[in-house]
DNA sequence: TGACAGTTACTGCCTAGGCAGTATAATGAG
DNA sequence: CTCATTATACTGCCTAGGCAGTAACTGTCA
């Protein structure tokens, strides 16, 4: 019981009773999430692409280019960008590049591959999402979003 | 865009135009996830459990008693349930039980100290998915729910 | 100028899940 | 009953993220 919140306009949502852990939104959210990523890694798999990888190259194609920018735009680990970006430019859809103004970032540029393919995976997440979102009409689909940046505000 | 249901009573949620990764259910879904996976793993810290532990202990207390049931239930896979099982019953918190109708399978039991703790996480999950709905009305949880359970639905 | 804090990328170590293969036990077909 | 199939748990191997420590670099302030 939350000790803040008893006196406001709602009260809480759950409660000892009711809670029933499986039907919650918390178990709800992962089950969501691994069906969505499972699903995204089907749909990327012909172009030899996993989920975790369209992440960082989403992230990049829109505005971020460096690979702090990127860690901090989706709450990655540092270490684990730096295996990444092993990865990506071993697999050639990307490549870093050291600049002179600030020689302690590595700026990351889409390889002409990678820009070749970025407009694929894009088409196959968004036809994952929609499918996920079937019978969605647009105002659920803006409330969902609504809903899930009111929890992320609460964090 | 989907060949299936463009004739369908809704069109496609997102298209190439509007689609901006970043804004859509699909990160948010995660980022969600993982401000939760926090907040519940800070909850439970001072009981010396992970969120992930709690996940195992509270299926196992809401009906499945034996592995591959738990396996099933939340789509975790049975190595790292082995592996999960020898942390918790190190831990103290629950012990195998080899059945004699079926010496294949190892029942699940919580120990006495598991017993006595698993109220306490139970509340401290409460308290913390609260937290992230803090502002919902209790119809806006509902609908929200309503919502995830459409999404796996369509996976 | 020079000390110092903050930033960035990288590395090693640890934990943990995914997958494939194995052994044991139960089940079902013939 | 016999034998193949299935179910269950476990193990080794691989990948990958979290965290702490390090080195190079930048900007600031005395």
């Amino acid at each position: 019981m939350s000790n803040i919140s008893n006196v406001s306009a709602s009260a809480d949502i759950y409660d000892t009773q009711t809670f029933e852990p499986g039907c919650c939104v918390g178990p709800l959210i992962s089950r969501v999430r691994v069906a969505l990523l499972e699903a995204l890694d089907r749909a990327l798999a012909p172009l030899n692409v996993t989920s975790a990888q369209y992440v960082i190259l989403s992230t990049l194609a829109s505005g971020a280019d460096s690979a702090s920018q990127i860690c901090r735009g989706i709450s990655y680990d540092a270490g684990a960008m730096t295996r990444m970006i092993d990865r990506l430019e071993q697999r050639g859809l990307l490549k870093r590049v050291r600049v002179a103004d600030d020689r302690r970032t590595v700026k990351l540029q889409l390889t002409d591959e990678g820009k070749a393919l970025y407009p694929k995976m894009r088409a196959s997440a968004i036809e994952v999402i929609n499918g996920l979102l079937r019978g969605f009409t647009k105002a659920e689909a803006r409330q969902l979003e609504d809903f899930l940046k009111r929890m992320l505000e609460n964090a």
